[in-house]
RNA sequence: GCGCCCAUAGCUCAGCUGGAUAGAGCAACGGACUUCUAAUCCGUAGGUCGAAGGUUCGAAUCCUUCUGGGCGUGCCA
């Protein structure tokens, strides 16, 4: 059901006789946003009068003699300047929402303009760990995938692996050199995982003993510039004041970062130095980075055994990532890392040299782009190639393969440069048929507001978070008090399936409520918690239903039925908190709709947490089990009921779960 | 230097293609429990929408300038 829509459209055919764009008049359709001016308020009249040189509230009156929307609303209104308000029945809202009971779609028709989609997202690092930044890609990803399926179009997902960089190199050479083999024999992945921390600790060691001094002096040097800015600042006239106490705090911040710099080679220093057994080995490995760059440079160029090793060490790392989809509950139709296209990139090259799009210059092959000052480069000197040749082949490969009419790349927005840069080289090369879109998106902070790391300095494992979330939720909402509520109390069976629901649908939630666009500050507090925004409060409204249609002895099974029987005569909408969530829940498809034009999931979080409120408002104001007669009581499990399938397919379309109790 | 993004209540954030008195949550304060799950609900307080211009019947939203911040900016991804 798409109520703007049809409003819209009976709006249109009224305007038919008032302009050539009543189309266009006709979509200045859209919510009220206080229930005293009606449902819907349409604002067309003020444009339009201005149009017509006739006074705007005239025209609304005009326009309402012409407005057929008998069956839908009750009669029109017009008030301030020429708002036209209108008002849906309350028969019409309740035989609506009764059918929509006994829909399995919930009232989402399938779109008429199917569309095949391709969605590149999550694409980590293989051998390295997870952390927090591959969160808001993998998430924001997966719930767009499965909204768009849901409104019926086609989805291939693939996920992007880097499986053939640096990090490799570093993980064969760990193994060469650090492995435990008996370890490796018993968990191969723990012990992967751990080579490779000793590979990154060293490289950062050396390269944190090369730049620390320069960095300190650094450091050192901007201490005294400031104090001369500060000295000039006081010094100077009223006229240049301002100006100088700007750089003097332009200095201090860069005075801070250059502190924080040295802090941080300072702790990969320590992290070694303390460590005995990393200092030895930093000592038997001091040309461990060049070492690591030749690993990788041997695996490209085709070496047998380390292709072997590739080979053989791959799946391992593939367990482990695949380990925290499970835990996500994600999954992709294809996994086409790096490595899938290192055969295609010499053609990348070759054929933009043969169209004369790629020229040399300073010795890499370069794409120069009208409108960027920085060339594209798809080969460096020394003949290696970059993320734009690869991503420029696996564009043509997803092409020719799954002929897509969109691709969109859910990827950070720092990479946004990248991204035009790679669009209009597709364009260029005659590549980019499909629409190509970068769904970007923010970077998860600190409550300090800088990027989300741990303590040693490096990003936050995701793994770590999980475990953090589902912990925390455990004692949030599994704790004994809370257990005993119920009857019979939770199992500790029951209680652990809870506090993952919770605790994973906790960090999905609080990553999809935030506009996609913009940073936001993770806590987790907050997010586990029961109040406000959180995945709890709108898992808890579902589960608070289960709870009276256990009570009702009933199911959703037997009163979908009911529905189906009935048709539209389940409900009644007589109630203000009735009428209100029934008028919310109609709107599902348009949200959806919507989240789908702006690839925005934060709209269908906002309505979900908007049902979860008037649920919560409508068991205040008309009890459903101690209704006054039989009838209401039926028309308010029909209503609840109704509530939770469409709690239950939102959340399943955020990727969280529900739980009957909790 | 240039480019992209951001600035909304004490805090965290919404605010759709311009629409009526700028919203929600948290925190604060005051109410409502012999519970259909009070894990809730109701109410109060809190804003020069960074600043100044402009377009418009009408601007948080569009345009310009300024201020403050983030990010990117030729061989990482």
């Amino acid at each position: 059901m798409q109520i703007q829509a049809l409003l819209r459209k009976r709006l249109a055919d009224a305007l038919e006789t008032f302009s050539a764009e009543a189309a266009e008049f006709a979509s200045m359709v859209r919510p009220t946003q206080d229930p005293k001016f009606g449902d819907f308020q349409a604002n067309c009249a003020m444009p339009l009068g201005k149009q017509l040189g006739k006074p705007p509230r005239e025209v609304a009156a005009e326009i309402v003699a012409k407005l057929d929307v008998e069956d839908l609303c009750e009669p029109p209104s017009i008030a301030g300047p020429g708002f036209i308000n209108l008002r849906l029945r309350e028969d019409w809202i309740a035989a609506i929402a009764s059918q929509t009971l006994s829909d399995d779609r919930c009232g989402v028709q399938p779109t008429a303009d199917r569309k095949r989609f391709l969605l590149d997202y999550s694409s980590p690092n293989v051998a390295k760990p997870m952390h927090v930044g591959h969160i808001r890609s993998t998430v924001i990803g997966d719930s767009l995938t499965r909204i768009l399926r849901f409104l019926g179009h086609e989805t291939i997902t693939d996920n992007h692996l880097g499986d053939w960089g640096t990090q490799f190199g570093m993980v064969i050479y760990g193994y060469r050199n650090f492995l435990n083999a008996d370890a490796f024999q018993r968990e191969p992945v723990p012990e992967l995982l751990r080579i490779y921390q000793i590979v990154n600790a060293l490289i950062d060691y050396r390269k944190a003993l090369g730049s620390v001094g320069e960095a300190k002096r650094r450091a050192e040097a901007m201490e005294a510039d400031i104090k001369e800015a500060r000295a000039a600042a006081e010094a100077a006239a009223p006229a240049e004041a301002k100006k100088a106490h700007k750089a003097v705090a332009a200095l201090e911040r860069r005075s801070r970062a250059a502190a924080e710099e040295v802090e941080a080679l300072q702790t990969k220093i320590r992290a070694v130095e303390d460590d005995p057994e990393l200092r030895t080995l930093a000592e038997q490995h001091p040309q461990i980075a060049v070492a690591v760059l030749e690993e990788t440079a041997k695996l490209h160029a085709g070496d047998e055994e380390n292709l072997r090793l590739w080979k053989q060490l791959l799946p391992y790392c593939m367990d482990e990532i695949n380990r925290v989809y499970e835990r996500l509950d994600i999954r992709f139709d294809h996994t086409l890392g790096e490595s899938f296209y290192h055969a295609m990139l010499p053609g990348v090259v070759e054929q933009l040299r043969a169209r004369g799009l790629a020229a040399e210059s300073e010795g890499a092959v370069c794409v120069f782009l009208e409108g960027f000052d920085a060339p594209m480069i798809v080969q460096k000197q020394d003949g290696a190639y970059l993320y734009a040749t690869t991503d420029l082949a696996t564009l043509e490969y997803r092409r020719e393969t799954f002929r897509p009419d969109e691709i969109l790349y859910v990827v950070d927005f720092r990479q946004g440069d990248h991204f035009k840069k790679l669009f209009a080289a597709a364009a260029q090369l005659g590549i980019a048929d499909a629409k190509l879109v970068h769904v970007s998106f923010g970077t998860v902070l600190d409550q300090a507001g800088r990027p989300l790391k741990t303590r040693s300095g490096t990003l936050a494992g995701l793994v770590g978070l999980l475990d953090d979330a589902v912990a925390r939720a455990y004692e949030v909402v599994c704790s004994s008090e809370q257990a005993e509520r119920l009857n019979p109390p939770l199992s500790e069976q029951e209680k652990r399936e809870i506090a993952d629901c919770v605790g994973i649908g906790a960090i999905k939630y609080a990553d999809l409520a935030h506009h996609r666009t913009s940073d936001y500050k993770f806590s987790l507090e907050k997010m586990v918690s029961l109040d406000g925004n959180t995945a709890a409060y709108v898992q808890y409204a579902y589960a608070r239903v289960q709870g009276i249609l256990r009570g009702a002895e009933t199911s959703e099974a037997e009163i979908c039925a009911r529905a189906e029987k009935k048709k539209d005569r389940v409900m009644v909408a007589g109630q203000p908190a009735e009428r209100s969530l029934l008028l919310s829940l109609l709107q599902f498809e348009e949200v959806l709709q919507q989240v789908r034009e702006e690839y925005a999931p934060n709209l269908l979080v906002d309505f979900l947490y908007d049902i979860a409120k008037k649920l919560a408002v409508m068991y205040e104001q008309c009890p459903v089990l101690k209704a006054e007669d039989a009838e209401t009581r039926a028309s308010r499990l029909a209503i609840v009921t109704l509530a939770a399938r469409i709690l239950r397919q939102g959340l399943q379309l955020l990727g969280i779960g529900v739980v009957p109790r909790m």
